[in-house]
DNA sequence: CCTGGAGTTGTCCTA
DNA sequence: TTAGGACAACTCCAG
C-alpha cells in the first residue's frame, strides 16, 4: 500500500556514494523520507559470489557510507526480492530506487523484482549511475553491438551517444529514516584471518578515498600518463578501478574533472588515453551486457577446441609468485598483498599463465576474481578473453609477450621487482629480471640460491612460446 | 552485397 | 646498437 508520503528505499548496491546518485538524488527530490538499505544477496550470484578481498573492501566502504548516513543504513542479507518484500512491509516504504548493475545475474533478478513491487502498488525506479553510456544505446548503426572497442567508443559513444551527465551535486538535507535490522558487522565480510592488514595500508576505501585518490592522479598521474602508465613504480595510473567497482565515485565525476585539467595543463593526448581507458570500462559493460556467457564461454567458438593443458602445481606457483620469472612473480604477490595488480603487470601475468603455461584462462579468472579488489565481472572476464585471444579484440596470434623483455622494458630500474620480490632485490639491474642467467659468483655475493632463496624458471621461455604457438595454430 | 581499411598494450630477425 | 619488416588470416566496421 503505497501513498505520496511513504519513504523511499535507497538500494545501494554497487554506488555507495551521495555525490552524483541518480537514484538518491532522485529520492531526495521527492521530498519524501529516505530509508538507505544494502543487501547482500549471496543467493542470487550463482559462480559468481564476492571473494574475499571485495568482501573486506565492501565492508570497509559500506561502513564508510554508513558514517556520512549517520548509521542509518540498513543491513540485510538473502535473496534480495523477499528481503525487499518483507522489509517494505515492516518499514511501510512506498518506493524503492536504485541505480542499475550490469552483470547477468542482477539484471535477471532485478528485472523480476521490477515487475513484482510494480504489481504491488511500490513505485520501483532505476536509474544509470555506474556507465558513461548505455549498453543498449551504444549500438552498430545495423542495431548490433560492437566487438571491436576503436569504432565502439569513437563511433557509437562519442560520435553518436549523448555525452556523459555532469556530475549531481551531493543532495543536501537527506531526510533519513532509520528502520534497523542487521548491523554491517553481521554481514561477515571481515576475513577471519587478518590479512587484510596489508590492504589497509594502500586503500582508503569509501566515497572521500576515492575523491582524494582522483585528485592525486589528476595533479601527480595524469602528466606523462600515455608513457608512464606502463611503468608499474611510476605513479601515472590513477588505481581507481576499486572505487569505481563499488560506485564511491561515479565515471561521469572522472570524466568531467579530467576534462579542464587536461585543456589547462596542456596534456590533452594524456588525457585522452586516460579517458579511453574509462570507455574500455564501459565497453567491457557493453560486451556483458550484449554477451552474458563471456564469463564463462569463449566469444570466438573456434577456441572451444584450445588444447589446454592441466598442472595444478605450476598454476599454484603462478598464484603464489613462484614461477622464477621476477616480473611475473612481483605482479602476483603485488595481487596477494595489496588486491591489486598494474594494469600492465596484469597482462604479463596473465599472458604468461595462458601462453606460457598453457593454462585454461578461466584459472586465471578465478584467482583475479578471489584476490583483487577491484574484482569486476565485466572487466575481468572481458580482459582475460582478451588476454587468451579468444575475445573481441582478437589479439594476434603471435602476441605472446616475454616477462624478460617486458620487465627490462617497463621496470629498467627494478624498482618494482626489488619491492615484491625482495629475496633477489641484491642482485644487480643486469640480473634483476633474469636471475637464472647471473654468474654463480654474482648470486652468492647478492644471496640468492637458485631454488632454494628464488625459484629457478617455471618453464623455457623458447620451448613454452613455441608450444603456445603450435597450440593456436591447431584452431585453423 | 561488395570493398577496403583497420584492429590497446608484441617479439624476433635482419640488415 | 637500432630500426624496420615479418609474423596469418580473419573479422569487424563503414561506406
Amino acid at each position: 500500500m503505497s501513498d505520496k508520503d511513504a519513504p523511499i528505499i535507497i538500494w545501494f548496491r554497487q554506488d555507495l556514494r551521495l555525490k552524483d546518485n541518480p537514484a538518491l538524488t532522485a529520492a531526495v527530490e521527492s521530498g519524501r523520507k529516505i530509508i538507505p538499505l544494502y543487501i547482500l544477496d549471496d543467493e542470487n550470484s550463482g559462480a559468481w559470489k564476492m571473494g574475499g578481498a571485495s568482501r573486506w573492501w565492501l565492508h570497509e566502504s559500506l561502513s564508510a557510507l554508513n558514517n556520512d548516513l549517520d548509521q542509518k543504513i540498513c543491513f540485510a542479507r538473502g535473496d534480495a526480492l523477499s528481503v525487499l518484500l518483507n522489509f517494505i512491509k515492516s518499514s511501510g516504504a512506498g518506493g524503492v530506487y536504485w541505480n542499475r548493475c550490469y552483470e547477468p545475474w542482477r539484471i535477471t533478478r532485478d528485472s523480476e523484482i521490477k515487475k513484482t513491487l510494480t504489481a504491488n502498488g511500490v513505485e520501483a525506479k532505476s536509474f544509470n549511475g555506474s556507465l558513461l553510456f548505455e549498453p543498449h544505446k551504444a549500438l552498430k548503426s545495423d542495431g548490433t553491438p560492437y566487438k571491436v572497442f576503436t569504432p565502439f567508443y569513437k563511433k557509437g559513444c562519442l560520435e553518436n551517444s549523448p555525452p556523459p551527465r555532469t556530475p549531481l551535486a551531493e543532495p543536501d538535507n537527506i531526510n533519513l529514516q532509520a528502520h534497523s535490522i542487521l548491523s554491517l558487522d553481521d554481514l561477515n565480510l571481515m576475513p577471519q584471518i587478518p590479512w587484510h592488514k596489508t590492504m589497509e595500508k594502500e586503500w582508503e576505501p569509501g566515497e572521500s578515498g576515492a575523491q582524494k585518490r582522483l585528485l592525486h592522479f589528476l595533479h601527480n598521474g595524469l602528466r606523462d600518463y600515455k608513457e608512464g602508465r606502463n611503468h608499474p613504480a611510476a605513479d601515472n595510473v590513477s588505481r581507481l578501478s576499486p572505487h569505481l567497482h563499488y560506485g564511491e565515485i561515479s565515471p561521469n565525476e572522472v570524466w568531467h574533472a579530467t576534462k579542464p585539467v587536461m585543456v589547462a595543463e596542456h596534456i590533452e593526448k594524456d588525457g585522452e588515453h586516460f579517458l579511453r581507458e574509462l570507455g574500455w570500462r564501459d565497453f567491457s559493460n557493453n560486451l556483458l551486457y550484449h554477451f552474458p556467457d563471456i564469463p564463462r564461454t569463449n566469444l570466438q567458438a573456434k577456441f572451444n577446441a584450445f588444447p589446454w593443458r592441466e598442472d595444478p602445481d605450476a598454476l599454484k606457483r603462478w598464484q603464489k609468485g613462484q614461477t622464477g620469472y621476477p616480473i611475473v612473480d612481483a605482479g602476483m604477490r603485488e595481487l596477494w598483498q595489496t588486491g591489486y595488480m598494474h594494469n600492465r603487470v596484469r597482462m604479463i601475468a596473465g599472458s604468461f599463465l595462458v601462453k606460457n603455461l598453457l593454462l585454461h584462462w578461466h584459472h586465471g579468472e578465478d584467482w583475479f576474481w578471489d584476490t583483487l579488489v577491484d574484482a569486476d565481472l565485466a572487466n575481468n572476464s572481458a580482459s582475460w578473453q582478451w588476454v587468451a585471444g579468444c575475445g573481441a579484440d582478437a589479439a594476434p596470434y603471435f602476441r605472446i609477450f616475454n616477462p624478460l623483455t617486458q620487465g627490462k622494458k617497463f621496470d629498467a630500474d627494478g624498482a618494482y621487482v626489488r619491492k615484491y620480490v625482495p629475496e633477489i632485490a641484491a642482485l644487480p639491474d643486469k640480473y634483476l629480471h633474469a636471475p637464472w642467467e647471473a654468474p654463480d659468483e654474482t648470486l652468492f655475493e647478492s644471496g640468492v640460491a637458485l631454488d632454494q632463496t628464488y625459484p629457478s624458471p617455471i618453464v623455457d621461455l623458447k620451448q613454452s612460446r613455441d608450444r603456445a604457438l603450435a597450440a593456436f595454430s591447431s584452431l585453423k
